[in-house]
DNA sequence: ACCTGAACACCGTTCAAGT
DNA sequence: ACCTGAACACCGTTCAAGT
């Protein structure tokens, strides 16, 4: 078992505490899935679980302390997408998509995991897998790490940015690069249709081109 | 001129408006240098300035088209990075690495330019300008756009975590990430010493990659 | 035309009081 | 041991009133 459930076995017949952990945390998900995170606030959370709005602070320090532990929980879903198959740069990329579609649809997940005041257990799990992937397929450790770190770096921050701007109308960017002036913006003006059509398809191609890189410099 | 300055004339003998949009845009540089983004309210405005908290909505129209208008000005000085010398890889990298020392004395900046409801003048000036380097250096229009696209993505978005996680003390982590245990985390503890040890170094290493992949690509 | 000031509808957090 | 409820110190924003 990959997390320890620490409020498992709360199916008992005494009453108990009537908050846990892991029903804040569960509540979290639920509210930042159906209206957004900005709506997970500790009042919302009372209401959502008929709970005075301060009765967090008897399981979490603050609210960073509540959003850290969701973002790990969070992170058990992406651990599903390891596997070593020998092949490193197929094994990267296939970690990689289905990381960050986890990322997409929890918006706010990989800044967080990114300025967190410490590591998250799940995220610990997946860097370690991530460092064994490359070390499996002949890295050595520091080509390992130079890897890891670039990879997750470009995952995590682009990831993160394509997160907070989905659905903000890159049509409207398209516009209004086409209106400007074509004798000041020559290049921007005329490449315009083709600017932010697709940022998956963007991504992709940013990590496939990092990966042959990396490819490159290691058999060099 | 590369900015117009709509109140370059107030220094009139008339008393005119007290305040104005580039007195509104100077404070917020002022405050967020001084004591950080989260520094910057209307109230802290206001009494920075000797105003009403209030008075920043007869020049914008809420708070975020202030930020806005904040961000394109801190872009002025990104525009100074441009050079076209004819080799398409050395402008691009000195660009590059001039535009992410901005992102990074100013928090907040990068994220503020990605999520802006519209393209800011100055952004838009220096796209531009990328374009025409990835063009003048043999480009064809279609290679530009995923060169310039591919590029942008990765320094606004790591550069904008880098800034967002800047002193969060990576030694924390180091010492987190080593004192796992090693026979669930054989590759992190290993590696711990190696890890998050200097951004600077990795985003460079990543662009490196990224540009060469980019070459590579092109000459094929 | 520009600015004020009170008010509104929110935040996260603390702390004494209840059970 | 756990939860409540009032209170504190903030936010961005609206709007009638002033000059």
């Amino acid at each position: 078992m990959l997390v320890r459930m620490s409020d498992a076995a709360a199916t008992t017949a005494e009453p108990g505490p009537r908050l846990s952990r892991d029903v804040l945390i569960d509540a979290c998900i639920r509210i930042a899935d159906a209206e957004g995170p900005d709506a997970v606030t500790l009042r919302r959370l009372g209401s959502e679980l008929g709970v005075d709005p301060t009765a967090v602070y008897r399981h979490f320090r603050h609210k960073e302390e509540l959003l850290e532990a969701t973002a790990d929980r969070l992170l058990v879903a992406a651990l599903e997408g390891v596997r070593s198959t020998g092949d490193w740069k197929a094994d990267t990329r296939a970690l990689v998509m289905h990381v960050r579609s986890i990322y997409l649809q929890h918006p706010g997940l990989a800044q967080r995991i990114a300025t967190a005041s410490n590591p998250l257990a799940n995220e610990a799990r997946l860097s370690d897998a991530t460092l064994g992937i490359f070390r499996d397929g002949g890295f050595d450790e520091d080509e390992a790490v130079t890897a890891f770190e670039v990879t997750e770096a470009y995952t995590l921050a682009v990831s993160s940015m394509d997160a907070a701007t989905r659905d903000e109308s890159s049509e409207a960017w398209r516009r209004a690069f086409a209106a400007l002036p074509a004798d000041e913006y020559p290049h921007l003006t005329s490449a315009a249709p083709k600017l932010y059509v697709d940022p998956d398809d963007r991504f992709e191609r940013g990590l496939d081109l990092l990966l042959d890189a990396i490819d490159a410099a290691h058999r060099r």
